[in-house]
DNA sequence: AAAAAACATGACAGCGCTACCATTGTCAAT
DNA sequence: ATTGACAATGGTAGCGCTGTCATGTTTTTT
């Protein structure tokens, strides 16, 4: 009696026909079993089978004012340093209920907050934010959500939320400690995009730095550009040109570590002897190079694992014990930085 | 006398009552402005603005059955080939109405088949998927969706309905051609993870080689392993302890070839005199090592800006003329093939 | 000047699902 | 026997928006 559907598309209402009950016990069949009778349960899934059913994720959206995506904003996805805490998101993702939609700021502040607009008029079910720079906007629109948020990358204070990250600062301030501990003087530092964390870096190696003498600013090559092995080798060129005596360089990150050791070869430089090279991120790549660079390991997709199973547990209404998760570093020496 | 919603939130016909006119009007004037007259317009803008009013994306999809959402589908988030290819499609996709929802296959064909169901419940406006090899279901689900789709990465015959790439087969045989040109003989093949594309390439140094006399099937190295530069220098070690003759090597990709250039180093091997090398992809390093590495430039990010483009294309109705772009490729020889 | 076409707007009825409350039946406690 | 607690199920009423058709108003055409 009941008139076929336009859209043809099959129905809870139509495997409520099927199976013999009314549509809110396929409903609770579906999201909570256990409330239903064995014998409903059966003839529902077997109706749900025979019909191909699948839900609407729009329409129980609108009528449960919930949904089950986690969106995730992070600046970029070329750069390796995001695409393993993605992979660790992903990993943590898999197997749920919870499906990612993936934001990409392209490190700029008007881009995550337009982001930030589009992903909460999506009612979504958690949110993880890359680092603890959002604009005032943004984080007035972090604060107002009704979504467990957790920030990533870094630790700081005053989280929005959660947090889940280490200390850039001193992270990099160990890595050139390290290279004074080999016996470097004369510590360069190369660092490119300059967003806030590699400015942090640059923070921890002026402490690290201070803790020997005064910094050399000469010896602090920087550029806006965006990271990549080439600008590793011009920065390092930069660099040599400043300061032909430099003895060490700690990286802001593998990439120009990596141009830098190229750099280096090119020039006749030789390490480690006349020159110790430190990056940051440890990313496998380091331990195949000749000789093996030392850097700092960061523990990117252990981070993208224990975001998302600290968003899901908020979720579902168990809160985390420690909001603000420090995930540590180690810096690993290789042969680059054995003088 | 309309009674407080209970969810507080700004709707469609809070808008509606502050600027005077119907609901379906100020729907149509966020839509479709053309329609509407200025003086409606204006007075539904400001409404906008002081209410602060969202749509509700949930209860468009609901009511008008489409979304603006774009499903994309790739093997693995971490290789910089999709990561490259991803970068494009958000640049494609940036300023435009449409979102990106992404999913990791982790190159398994039943996790995309998984993923797919989602993703079509979703009632997607477009769907990129990877590669041409998809399992029987997948391909049947993805004909019968009511949407557009791309296949990106390669090209091939039968397509679903759209694809951009190019040919893996065609370019290997191209990087072998250029090594056999260069005076190599006793090439090897290193390749890692051995997905479709990959065979792929293998195929096409098999077809470069038969040119030139009979495949010595000991040339060849493979694992199942996914790609590293570590792995590549393994690969390499193998081949030179079964094959100490091996004159040069195609790797099957970029990492593998900046591996195999670690381990010629330290074997003292000299490139490109006792080894030429060539990779595949052209990564941004690859003109940055010592000596550079000769590679295959893959139009990584184009494909992406592509895919998106014709999509965006296709969902708005204008179907392109042509529903297969070859995006070519190119075999740029730098010093690591000049012997 | 009358007819036709184009515009601007609105009323209504859902889209497919779930929140909320109500109903029934069963069983242990009183 | 009565009561209350609980489990299983269903009815009703939307969630916030748009498709469809209808209505009135203007502009254009011949």
């Amino acid at each position: 009696m009941r008139k076929p559907r336009k859209t043809g598309k099959v129905t809870l209402s139509d495997v409520a026909l099927a199976a013999n009950v009314s549509a809110i016990t396929v409903s609770r069949a579906l999201r909570q079993p256990s409330r239903v009778s064995p014998g409903a349960l059966a003839r529902i899934e077997k109706a749900v089978a025979d019909l191909g059913y699948t839900p609407d994720l729009a329409a129980r959206a609108l009528a449960s004012r919930r949904t089950d995506v986690i969106g995730a904003l992070i600046p970029s996805v070329t750069n390796n340093v995001f695409a393993d805490v993605l992979r660790g998101i992903y990993n943590g993702i898999a197997g749920t209920r919870y499906q990612l939609q993936l934001g990409n700021t392209r490190y700029s502040g008007l881009e995550e907050e337009r982001l930030l607009r589009t992903f909460l008029s999506q009612r979504p079910a958690g949110l993880i934010v890359s680092g603890v720079d959002q604009t005032p906007a943004a984080r007035q629109m972090l604060e107002a959500a009704e979504c467990p948020v957790v920030q990533i990358m870094e630790t700081g204070p005053d989280p929005v939320d959660m947090m889940v990250g280490f200390s850039h600062r001193d992270a990099a301030r160990a890595a050139v400690e390290h290279l004074v501990a080999a016996g470097y003087a004369r510590i360069g530092f190369l660092g490119a995009r300059m967003d806030p964390r590699t400015q942090r870096r640059l923070q921890g190696y002026r402490d690290a730095i201070e803790g020997t003498g005064a910094v050399d600013e000469g010896l602090i090559v920087t550029t806006l550009q965006a990271s990549s092995v080439t600008l590793g080798g011009h920065l390092f060129g930069e660099l040599v040109g400043r300061r032909p005596n430099v003895e060490a360089v700690f990286c802001n990150n593998d990439d120009i570590a990596l141009g830098t050791l190229f750099e280096a070869q090119r020039r006749n430089i030789a390490v480690p002897a006349q020159l110790g090279i430190c990056g940051f991120n440890d990313l496998e790549m380091m331990a195949a190079t000749v000789p093996p660079l030392s850097s700092v390991v960061t523990h990117r997709g252990r981070m993208g694992e224990d975001c998302v199973a600290m968003l899901i547990e908020a979720i579902e209404g168990r809160r985390p014990a420690r909001p603000v998760v420090d995930l540590g570093f180690q810096v690993v020496a290789r042969e680059s930085t054995q003088r």
